[in-house]
DNA sequence: GCTCTATGCGCAACCGATTGCCCAATATCA
DNA sequence: TGATATTGGGCAATCGGTTGCGCATAGAGC
């Protein structure tokens, strides 16, 4: 074992990272009285610490995290799979989560989906072999049916945005229900009657709770629930597709207020209604969920229930080092909350026009 | 050496993963014939490769990345550095690099800046320890000045969107200059004259390819550069509202179309059209650049040059693989696309309007 | 002057893979 | 039948760090 490393006296020196062999060699001590050095180790003598560390520096020395992690077994790198990078919702949220991440030390492999489970298992796989040291899902495709996969998971998992993803998981959510019902209870309290509802095909679980958020929002006003009103679309397409493609069919029902799953698909609403001549929110009331950036620049200006993306992310990387640490954090559920803008407005019929005219 | 791992007998099953040792140990061979096994290696006989395979598989065997790429010096990941990931445009880059990369077996690592320099930087030396073996940048803030940082890559850099980026760099490109061409020879070709310019702060070099592409056009149209037609925020915000705020001066110093810097600040200046009261495009035509998702839906829908993004990503990643290769690639500039929607429409002033009428 | 305890550092095993080389057993060939 | 390939695997070094323990040297206590 003596010559351990020793070829690197004859290595191409520009080829390969400099080591801690390799510093030991030039400062004259052994390998662990660097690698301590470098750690700050109590045991070495302030002397030879600062020799070591200049030395260190001037050598461009970098320090390889696959050994690191080899021998320590942890990586300090928190895995995040969601479906989609381009979706507008995940952004924030990946902040919220990277920044708490970087504060406590860790670093944040992403990798998406693209909405596929079998991409969403090789991607667990992966994340598995990189042995990160915690795993945070969003969007997942996998919690639909059976969630197996995670259930064996070995690693501290948190589920954001999926409501009792299943027993012992630990999960951030905005409450899907409530904040529908915040939605509906807008529309309603604006007088609507007859309130559309859009859904879009894929995220079936968030999807239900939101119907559901609509129904009991419903029911609470007595108002009857029509299946008319419920556009849902039968092939899988771009959600904003889905917001255009339900102004149709929810005109020809009479609905004179919609709920859209989502702020993309309002937006698509949004634009078949104007090139529709349906003036919004005068003829139509539209409300959609996230608040996602671009909601506060549609035209007009997008009601909605926002959820906090940011503070999603945060606190599920909080929840994750506190899992990490051993404890048993509390499942988390958020409110979201209504932000009235410019695409809703009282609905006034023919009596009270007369009325007031 | 030859009690190495022999602890793992006594070990808590549960709590460690299971290692190529552990198989050798249950399969009665070494731990080399397991891992050459494992890799399908011919030296091994059918019978043994199988029985080693298959009971790898069931001992829910999980090969640890950081071992594998200590031994090989390839960590097949390559690192990616973007500026902002909630930014619209990156999405589908990010797709498109990941889509050629996970096809040759590599995954990418994001990690973004938030703006800033100095985390710019921090991720740069986050890569070079996780010793990814090429590293992708989009947006960066470091070559605004010097770009002495990525200089000294030891590994394979691909810059994407940053028109020679330095000496011996790497990169594709949308060209800047010709797309503002098409965007504001198009605003021309509708008979305007008075064509505002407005311009982002924090992406400096693209910003000023874009505004000489808008002089060029001009020029070439023999129409003059007037200082007061360009618009340019003092203090750092949103893109947004940048659009926003440059309305007003705009329209004062008596522009009747408007090329802006991206979409962003396109969609921003169509609001606050809005607002005031000016219709696009009958009032002012407006463009801009990119062509991200939302362009399509806005009200109307916006004109604009369209980058193709996925492309970028794809493209970047081939040429990070050829490099990876010891090839030589060919820098690549990619020709953006004038995409016509609504808010372009041609000028017609008094005397047309007369005679028009 | 002689134990006793810090202080400072080295030894070597270990993390979990890969791989060059050696060697035994069997197959092939003359 | 003896020599030579061929086949199938094992040995042990190696990647680049971390860490328990041992061992000098030196100052402290009496």
């Amino acid at each position: 074992l003596v010559q351990r490393n020793s070829f690197r006296l004859g290595r191409n020196v520009d080829a390969m990272p400099i080591s801690i062999y390799d510093i030991a060699k030039i400062a004259g001590v052994s390998p662990s009285t660097v690698s301590r050095a470098l750690e700050d180790h109590p045991r070495i003598g302030a002397e030879t610490k600062k020799r070591i560390q200049d030395l260190a520096r001037e050598m461009g020395y970098i320090p390889s995290t696959a050994a690191r992690s080899l021998a320590t077994r942890k990586t300090w790198t928190i895995g995040m799979v969601l479906a989609s990078i381009s979706d507008p919702f995940m952004g924030r949220v990946i902040e919220g989560v990277e920044q708490v991440a970087i504060e406590a030390g860790f670093n944040v492999f992403i990798s998406t989906s693209q909405n596929d489970r079998q991409r969403e298992i090789d991607v667990i796989e992966m994340l598995q072999k990189r042995r990160v040291d915690g795993i945070i899902v969003l969007a997942s495709h996998l919690f639909d049916r059976s969630s197996w996969f995670y259930d064996r998971s070995k690693v501290p998992l948190v589920v954001i945005n999926e409501q009792h993803p299943g027993k012992n998981m630990h999960f951030v959510a905005v409450d899907d229900i409530h904040g529908t019902r915040l939605a509906v209870e807008h529309l309603i309290s604006l007088g609507h009657r007859r309130i559309g509802y859009v859904s879009i095909p894929n995220r079936p679980k968030s999807n239900q709770f939101r119907f559901k958020g609509y129904q009991e929002a419903l029911t609470a006003a007595a108002l009857p629930l029509d299946p008319t009103l419920i556009f849902t679309p039968h092939t899988i397409e771009d959600h904003a597709q889905v917001g255009a493609a339900s102004l149709e069919p929810l005109l020809a029902s009479g609905a004179t207020a919609v709920f859209c799953y989502n702020d993309t698909a309002a937006i698509g609403l949004l634009t078949a209604c104007y090139k529709n001549g349906i003036s919004v929110p005068e003829n139509l009331s539209v409300i959609g969920f996230d608040d996602i950036d671009m909601a506060a620049y549609t035209l007009p200006a997008l009601t909605t229930i926002r959820q906090p993306r940011f503070e999603l992310g945060q606190r599920a990387m909080h929840m994750m080092l506190a899992l990490l640490e051993g404890e048993e954090p509390e499942n988390q559920t958020l409110a979201g909350q209504l932000v009235v803008r410019q695409t809703t407005t009282p609905f006034l019929d023919q009596k009270q026009l007369e009325s007031a005219g």
